[in-house]
DNA sequence: CGAATAGTGTCTTTCAGACAATATATT
DNA sequence: AATATATTGTCTGAAAGACACTATTCG
């Protein structure tokens, strides 16, 4: 199929951040603004390229979790690789995004280097007439990083990774509203997390903020899968992950 | 954070593809025997490097399910992307997998040029005691695409990338036992199947292979979620995806 | 006490799972 | 007729969703 002499091409590799959090009960992603062209003073996920050809990629996304957004030992997963040819001016970039969840933090973020780092509301840039656009094809990377994390509440433990250390079930409810964007009966949702086994376990008393009769703590439970899943009852018509594949590489191990 | 004189290190990109299929009522995912170093002889996955820069990977992956396996338009999505350093003794090699669904074939794949490609039960390769060992990280890409295609035929109708382009409702239960290696009651999967909206259409009558009862015929319908799903009632503790994340590539677009 | 949140109990509807019964084909 | 598969119907238990009600805090 290929002559002798052919030798395959070489790409840079690059990680992508879309970096999640909780804020006035709305659901935020971490951008910041670009300091350099191409898409010099645009806004864009946190992210960058590998730093040297022996760095492992989850390595890399930590490195600019670490670098970009001040963050550390944060919940991270793949989203998946966006490599159309003419995705960046600069030459042919592979980059793998990457979803990161963040508990409640304090707002201004700490030891960032990118100052112009900011948390945004994710409908401020996914909605139809969103006012914030951003560099590259980070707005279909953010839009696939919110559906995976959308998807994974139903039937993982992942809600827990937006809380701190520990939390209330309340709080936990919170996280649901905002990332589905729906209303949940607290009652239902009370008993319904308690239900699945290894969820969250119990961790002790503690008041709330304001007023109301305080709730007990809880933490973490040793599931991740989630069973009986949280099922969101009317399914939003919007096209399942897939269908749309990627592509690339041969004989490659 | 780094120096003027600092460039991005280029990697190599490569496609892999975990092709599934049914036969004999079993999953089979097709192979191939290597012909070159390293791990020459052994067998592996169907894939290859990028065919040149401006290849998409999309693109690659189809061009190798053509090359490789003589297959075209079928079912194909991406699995992830498997970059740790020293998978390839070749130097730095980046693969995204994919996953690809085959209909029912006939035995010999027609117009492969890799003579060597063979279905081969899955079970072979994944079981603790596989007696089928596969090159580089192959055996962790086959787990994964077939973890994403058992949790996929849950809740999107990927089911019906098994069947041709008609099918039966006992042929599609028969990929939902092979896929998930579980029994169904064949009365309560009929009217499950049915009550999903949107799930199959109807597409006229036909008489059944051997014996019994004709079998109406259905073909895919518009829907890519299903809804309700399908729930496998015992969750077999096995690890969501996810926890073990990706890595790479900072500032890249 | 009144307001607000936490937590429990109950009822109705929906759906999964077991399984009887009927329909329509082949040999 | 015997056998085999397709399709429909019925029943039971688990769980979702609606919602009344009790409990515990603060001001």
């Amino acid at each position: 199929m290929t002559d002798d002499r052919w030798q395959p091409p070489s790409v840079l590799l690059a990680v992508d951040l879309v970096i999640l959090t909780l804020r006035d009960a709305r659901l935020h992603v971490l951008l910041v603004e670009r300091g350099v062209e191409p898409y010099q003073g645009a806004f864009a996920l946190p992210g960058g390229f590998l730093h040297d050809e022996g760095e492992a990629i989850e390595a890399a996304a930590r490195r600019e979790l670490a670098e970009e957004a001040g963050l550390f030992d944060m919940h991270l997963e793949m989203i998946g690789v966006y490599g159309e040819p003419g995705r960046d001016p600069r030459g042919r970039v592979v980059s793998v995004a990457h979803l990161a969840i963040a508990p409640r933090l304090p707002d201004p973020i700490a030891g960032t280097d990118a100052v112009s780092a900011c948390w945004t509301p994710v409908e401020d840039v996914l909605s139809t007439s969103a006012h914030v656009r951003l560099a590259f094809d980070h707005r279909r990377i953010l839009a696939d990083g919110v559906d995976q994390a959308r998807a994974k509440l139903e039937h993982t433990s992942l809600a827990t990774a937006f809380c701190g250390e520990t939390f209330t079930i309340s709080e936990l409810q919170q996280v649901y509203e905002a990332v589905w964007g729906v209303r949940l009966d607290p009652r239902n949702f009370y008993r319904k997390i308690q239900s699945a086994r290894g969820f969250i376990v119990a961790a002790g008393p503690m008041r709330h903020a304001q007023n109301g009769r305080p709730a007990r703590l809880f933490k973490a439970g040793p599931s991740q899968a989630l069973y009986p899943p949280m099922v969101r009852s009317a399914q939003t018509g919007h096209d399942v992950r897939g269908g749309h594949a990627a592509e690339v590489a041969p004989e490659g191990g």
